[in-house]
DNA sequence: TGCTGGCACTCTACCGCTTGGAGTGCTGAA
DNA sequence: TTCAGCACTCCAAGCGGTAGAGTGCCAGCA
């Protein structure tokens, strides 16, 4: 056993890897008869009791209890997917079958939601996508209308012809005159830039020259800072929670109803789904490893979504810490670049 | 037995309230020698037994097996709610405190979540809250967008300040000027004016001048008219639904997959609140009587809620058939009088 | 006539016991 | 190194017995 994981024998890890199979299909600890049978290693059960001893000494498997077969640990997942796993790329009908479906959306608040119904309907499980930011996107026209009092309504429309509505309270009120003149040069001087660089223009410019600027330009540019600024991918689209009701494992009453809460309140797994934005490709949290109890029972597969090289938004699967990972992976990776294409397709 | 079911003795009147109460606050069968202990009727539990045994004739209680206690059925709740029910106004402290919670709320949304919210908390079940229908806002301002190709952005603010966004596909490109006039056009004619009776001219109008018209005027006709044309009512906002499986009735697996399968479609629900709005006051729906599977387990009690002596929407609670109707109906009644004093402070 | 105590009966929930099956670890032989 | 055999462990399911709760019915009493 002073060998390092890397070095696990072939035999073991084929073990390992068919007895991943085995439960992931069964749900059902997995005993040393069964796998002599199926792991198509010609050996005796007795043989494979020894192998599966020191797997277990490994922390890879263990057993519900001494007469019980084993079951995969969660630190044999993780060697599982980082180390045996090969995945089966998908076919590439269902992939036309997927784009197809993404092709038929409208606005990216649909084409999200389809792609959650699309990760949830092929895995069984919850699909889960985060809303695209704008950080990215082009200014294309902003409009300013009076509302009552000192409010003014903002309507921002970026490059992609989504839309924004912003509120504003604004220090005075303000005539329709002048508030068209204040988008009339925001329009002019911003038409079809980034939306990051016109921000970090409009507060450079607001530092450098305030006092040179009229009070309707230093008006003009607050608004569109306040437009702005509003953090991004704040908000996800989830479907097919109840499938995972499914799940034997999960089915205790009152894990659900953790995980059920987690999901409304959104505010955990959007921390969690934060942290897979950066990493630029799929990532994968088993079981506890993800830090948040009541996904203790779960395992996540992300992929960030990205249009135009830039990285948009992330999307996932929430299911079972037993997962055909060999299968949800592929899935998981093919929606992230198709709701991509089609974002891209949209601007 | 002859007896109406109006005539129902005081005394079997006074045992199926005393037998629902306990039910409600235990969810243990009842057996005659509880209720003869706790009735108040001094009676012996074999008396009971026989008046039981009428209650169970009649469809009101009956026994989930030979040696069990009675449970009240969807009928003896019914008849329970329509003749026995007093409920106990809610004391103001408690009116004063969910006033106060509302009033912190800017936009009709955030007045609905928060509404939601104080149902499923008081009550601790599920709160439902319709989205306000917009039908009797008043036309306050349009303006129209040019975007890519022949789509139009169509921004509509309403009488409170509220703001919607539509997305019209016209057949031609139009110019902004030709949609500023557009606009121009309807703000002056309409301004101030209620949304329905702005829809109905202008649908008068389309068919009466038609030939007359010039195609920008057509053209700011149809798009107004699409504008308002969204059907209303079609959205709700939920909180608490996990508060449903603290309840053991619920709690199997399956209906409680059934149940949330529903909440998430939306549709059947928006199905049966839409019942509710025509009603003019609470209004509940016990076990199967929703005609809805997946409710025959829980009980529904609505209200609509209405602000200037218009209804706008309306609120419920669901949860399991056995709840204590006497402390939910105010609850209800109170959240739907609030709500509506906090939507007519916005306008 | 209405109420009541008594009685036989029924059904559930629970406990302890047994049994069969699945799977294990260990050992000694090939 | 592999493997058959063996003793052991544990769970799941089935079974009988028991206690408890509650019922329906009946006969007697006010």
């Amino acid at each position: 056993m002073s060998d390092k994981q890397s070095e696990l024998p072939d035999r073991a890890q084929l073990m390992l890897r068919s007895l991943i199979d085995h439960y992931v299909r069964d749900g059902q600890p997995v005993g040393s008869r069964t796998l002599a049978r199926d792991a198509g290693l010609d050996l005796s059960p007795a043989t494979i009791r020894n192998v599966m001893a020191d797997l277990e000494e490994l922390g890879f498997i263990c057993s519900p209890h001494t007469s019980a077969g084993r079951v995969p640990t969660v630190r044999g997942y993780r060697f599982f997917v980082d180390t045996l796993l090969t995945v089966q790329p998908l076919d590439s009908r269902s992939i036309e079958k997927m784009r197809i479906e993404l092709s038929l959306e409208q606005t990216s608040k649909d084409l999200v939601e389809s792609a959650s119904g699309l990760l949830s309907g092929i895995t069984h499980m919850a699909g889960v996508v985060t809303l695209p930011t704008h950080e990215h996107a082009l200014f294309k026209h902003v409009e300013f209308l009076a509302l009552s009092g000192s409010r003014v309504l903002a309507v921002l429309v970026t490059g992609e012809d989504e839309v924004q509505n912003r509120m504003l309270d604004t220090e005075k009120h303000h005539s329709a005159a002048e508030l068209q003149q204040a988008s009339n040069y925001l329009n002019e001087m911003f038409a079809g830039k980034d939306l990051a660089e016109v921000r970090a223009t409009l507060l450079h410019e607001m530092q450098e020259t305030r006092s040179n600027l009229n009070s309707m330009m230093l008006m003009a540019m607050q608004m569109a800072d306040q437009v702005l600024e509003s953090k991004q991918n704040d908000d996800y689209v989830m479907a097919g929670q109840t499938n995972l009701m499914e799940f034997e494992e999960l089915c205790d009453i009152n894990s659900l109803r953790k995980l059920f809460d987690a999901f409304n309140q959104k505010r955990d797994i959007l921390a969690l789904l934060d942290q897979c934005v950066r990493s630029d490709g799929i990532q994968i949290f088993i079981g506890d490893e993800s830090g948040y109890q009541m996904l203790d029972e779960c395992s996540m597969v992300t992929a960030p979504y990205s249009a135009d090289g830039q990285v948009l938004g992330v999307l996932g699967v929430i299911g079972p810490t037993r997962m055909a990972y060999d299968r949800v992976i592929p899935i998981v990776d093919a929606t992230a670049r198709l709701l991509g294409a089609a974002l891209n397709q949209k601007e």
